[in-house]
DNA sequence: AATAAATGAATGACTATTCATTCATTAATG
DNA sequence: CATTAATGAATGAATAGTCATTCATTTATT
């Protein structure tokens, strides 16, 4: 007896101020989300993971899938803008993609339940969301095939290759390799390895060897 | 989009003979969860496109989740056992990883129904089934591997890589190549376009260049 | 006739969403 | 300043709809 409310639920918020609501329960649906899956995760334990009501949720999102989907835009949004502001710091092609590469691995170290709904979650409305309904999916891969296009026009990467694909086969690689470390345990290999693997199997296959 | 109700639905299968109940379920639901989507497709719906009533499925499978696990890993063993079997007539770990992925967009050409529900709506269980009960799926992974292990043994790829990161690599390229694939109406490219692009970057990045 | 297979209507569990009500905060009034 | 009124954000119990699963009954097979 004694605690007056409810039991105090690990991971569980605090009672967010006024004004956080919003972006509290955008974060207590990604640990939501990433822990039981977007389908057994329910709106109730959102609501209860960010110290809110249920009908609180329906104040700032339409629906459930509102919510996925408006978590997956604006994170997306972000990571773009980083990204680019990022990348655009190095010269030559090989060390944007290198970086590229990085910052993409590093998220997934720093936010594993973000990752976890990025590539896992979001997968299962790919069809409808991906290209269709999900402009900033399609802004992360321009800035990769961007890359790829300057790379080109400085000779440093083949003609040869189309950046509209040789952009989802860097993205499918990087998104496997994240499915593969958030999904482990204890993995194996470090993230650096991960990038460093990732990083020369593009580079000794998209740049020309210089004589 | 119309959702009719039970119109007379195109695909719909004649009542199947005795003893081939379950693998008309099996099909009847490979074609309805890629239509519709794992968890938006009612069990009814795939009784009706198999020509079945709903619960003849409970009298071949234990559920719907089973139904979904059933498929994923009997027809993942016959892709890896002719897979295997196709591979293994090429001498050289070049001629066998080009073998390998032209098999897998192959598939996807011929059955993109079945690539759908493998590359899409599986992935929302992948934390429980890849690894831990998807045996198959290891073994799809393990083929790859082997391919590459073969190829260090034989000196023609660069002993730097690990066969356990680079075989995710390359899944994981195949896999988001196949979804591009299936989710677009009309590619821009063909499958043989595709295959040559992931070929090209892997061998450039995987194996030394002779003389 | 006996056994096995198949049926599909009925059940019941589940949960997204709603909305009448509460209440903290702010504004208006004397 | 003290008091009252208005506001609308927040609540959470109740609703409403969905659909996986069951099982009493029917049909097919030996």
């Amino acid at each position: 007896m004694g605690t007056t409310k409810s039991k105090k639920v690990s991971g569980q918020r605090e009672k967010p101020q006024r004004g956080e609501r919003r972006s509290a329960i955008l974060e207590a649906a990604i640990d939501t989300f990433a822990e039981r899956g977007f389908h057994h995760a329910r709106v109730s334990d959102v609501a209860r993971q960010a110290g809110v009501a249920d009908g609180t949720i329906y104040l700032y999102f339409k629906s459930k899938d509102d919510l996925l989907i408006s978590l997956f835009e604006e994170k997306m949004e972000q990571i773009v803008e980083t990204f680019r502001l990022e990348v655009n710091r190095f010269e030559s092609a090989q060390d944007r993609i290198k970086c590229f590469i990085q910052l993409h691995l590093k998220m997934v170290a720093e936010r594993p339940a973000l990752a976890e709904v990025m590539t896992v979650e979001l997968r299962q409305s790919a069809k409808f969301m991906r290209e269709y309904k999900a402009p900033q999916f399609g802004a992360y891969l321009a800035l990769l095939g961007d890359i790829i296009s300057y790379g080109q026009e400085r000779g440093e990467i083949n003609q040869g290759f189309d950046p509209s694909l040789t952009r989802r086969i860097i993205f499918g690689a990087l998104d496997e390799l994240s499915l593969y470390w958030v999904s482990s345990k204890r993995p194996q290999h470090s993230l650096e390895r991960l990038s460093d693997e990732l990083w020369t199997l593009c580079a000794q296959g998209c740049f020309k060897l210089e004589n």
